[in-house]
RNA sequence: GGCCCGUUCGUCUAGGGGUUAGGACGCUAGAUUUUCAUUCUAGUAACAGGGGUUCGAUUCCCCUACGGGCUACCA
């Protein structure tokens, strides 16, 4: 049988970490074994849908490099991918499981159920629709067949419910968790269909699943507890065969304190929890992606992937490549994982300092564009050289690179103060005039004409280093000077020289 | 409350009846860079607790504690 998996999100808003590295790990799976990836879209309850949130799982997938075989926006064998346009296909499924007893009506109201509930809480049991009380409720199990087809043909809303076998032991295998089994008296009698005529979540996974001949299903621990109830189902069909494996992921966790990572944790702690940049269509609120961030999609995936998972080797900086070679269901790990943004960011520096200067040129001019500022690929590339050790994230770039496309904004006094004073400070006219008349502008020489310099003065490295700097950059930091100067070109050290010249007499005295 | 799942350094984790319990992030120190960052080296730090089983348990079993998930005509 060929592997197929698929990711099958809500499109109830935009896709945090855990929705994206389920994507991932589905997606690792079905290229290791050669098998189709496919998408789903379960949008089964109207109530929740959030317009856009579709389009933002579909570019959030492009953006991270997770093709998709089969989908809403491909298409493929089994289309459509949406539930809400496989509604008409559900019904004969259930019907069919209560042609054979597995199912019946139900008439009860939500709003009796509810009061139902209400009554028992805190009780030493809470209500729920199974087989101890659905004798005691009007359903197709307690009311008279004229009465079920009255009821019916009148158009009393009603659901159809599964009924769950009494006293059954429900096991079943988990790739990740091993033999996992469940008391079906403990299970409710899940409703299939509802109202509305829409399939609910269990009834639309499970046709989906067999109709599109799914064989993994890799999905959040939060679906453990009715994964019983899908495998009644699959039994109920007569699916039971080509049920496929099981997989249930540990969830990613807040940083601090416990609890599943949430987009509150992101806000207060800083960091995105989505892929991409989030608008709420009802509220405005942007809420930041990991795109817009800084990251690339390829250190994004890496760390993602580790986050539950490794390849029991010491190995962690993999390519996306790599993690198709390396993954496997069976080393992901049992525990929920704690984020932490640190580790995060230092898988992307560590992607960032291999790419190759050229391309990261291109990485970054966008950065530049957004300014106006406007150089020559050479340039570009030459100070993507110098910096690309340095950057955690993209947007790092303008922030330590903006002092090779304009004047320092600002000076450090501070080490000004220290550095530029009297007799010392008279001979860098020399030096500037020295630097304008130096044959050879390269780094190289430069670096030969300081030195000279400071030995005909008796100047130290810590006497003029600093002075250069803060003349060219206004900072302490930054990449070598003298590579600095040469990118920048002769007129531009030149020119910052001389206002150095200008103006550190006057910042020193302030 | 009930059910299910889980528990190795602060965090992500390797390991698995006998190990100096390994790696990574972070942090600290040192080296390199006369800057900062990078890089390198070193250090820091863990088997939740209690019972078994065993010659020997961190590893297997049970209990407890703690954590998490679920408990809807939401997914």
């Amino acid at each position: 049988m060929k592997p197929r998996v698929r990711f099958a999100p809500s499109p109830t808003g935009p896709l945090h970490i855990g929705g994206v590295r389920t994507a991932l790990y589905n997606f690792l799976l079905a290229r290791q074994l050669g098998g189709t990836f496919i998408l789903r879209i379960e949008d089964t309850d109207q109530e929740r849908f959030v317009p856009g949130a579709e389009d933002y799982i579909i570019e959030t997938l492009a953006w991270c490099g997770l093709q998709v075989d089969e989908g809403p926006h491909v298409g493929g064998p089994h289309a459509p991918y949406r539930q809400s346009e496989r509604k008409p296909m559900y019904r004969q499924y259930a019907e069919q499981l209560l042609a054979s007893g597995n199912a019946y009506y139900a008439f009860d109201t939500a709003d009796a159920l509810n009061t139902l509930r209400e009554n028992t809480q805190g009780g030493a049991s809470t209500f729920k629709y199974d087989a101890t009380t659905r004798m005691q409720l009007s359903n197709s199990l307690t009311l008279s067949a004229d009465e079920v087809k009255e009821r019916l043909n009148r158009g009393d809303e009603y659901v159809i419910r599964l009924k769950v076998p009494a006293n059954e032991e429900v096991v079943f295998e988990d790739v990740i968790r091993g033999g996992v089994s469940f008391q079906s008296s403990l299970l409710d009698d899940k409703v299939l269909l509802k109202s509305d005529g829409m399939p609910t979540y269990h009834m639309a996974n499970v046709v989906d699943d067999h109709l599109m001949e799914i064989t993994h299903v890799i999905r959040g621990e939060e679906w453990l507890p009715s994964a019983p109830t899908h495998v009644l189902l699959y039994r109920a069909f007569g699916w039971e065969a080509t049920m496929p494996k099981f997989a249930h992921l540990p969830l990613i966790l807040k940083p601090d304190g416990n609890g599943k990572l949430s987009k509150r944790d992101g806000d207060r702690l800083g960091f995105p929890v989505f892929s991409l940049d989030w608008t709420n269509p009802e509220t405005g609120e942007v809420s930041k992606g990991f795109r817009e961030r800084g990251f690339l999609p390829e250190p994004f995936l890496n760390m993602l992937a580790f986050l539950g998972w490794n390849p029991g080797t010491e190995q962690e900086i993999f390519t996306t490549e790599e993690l198709i070679a390396a993954f496997s269901l069976e080393r992901i790990n049992k525990a929920g994982a704690k984020f932490d943004f640190e580790k995060a960011k230092w898988f992307n520096q560590q992607y960032i300092k291999t790419i190759p200067p050229a391309e990261l040129a291109n990485l970054v001019k966008p950065q530049l564009d957004d300014k106006g500022i406007t150089v020559s690929n050479e340039f570009l590339e030459e100070a993507s050289r110098l910096l690309s050790e340095r950057l955690t994230f993209l947007n790092d770039f303008w922030d330590q690179g903006q002092i090779f496309f304009q004047e320092p904004a600002q000076y450090d006094v501070a080490m000004l103060k220290k550095k530029w004073k009297e007799g010392k400070k008279e001979f860098f006219p020399e030096l500037v005039d020295r630097v304008e008349k130096l044959a050879d502008y390269t780094a190289g020489a430069l670096e030969v004409e300081v030195k000279l310099f400071m030995e005909q003065h008796g100047l130290g490295f810590g006497d003029v280093l600093p002075i250069i700097r803060i003349m060219l950059t206004g900072t302490m930091q930054g990449p070598a000077v003298f590579d600095t100067a040469v990118l920048i070109g002769r007129d531009e050290t030149l020119k910052r020289m001389h206002k150095g010249l200008v103006e550190f007499d006057g910042l020193v005295i302030s």
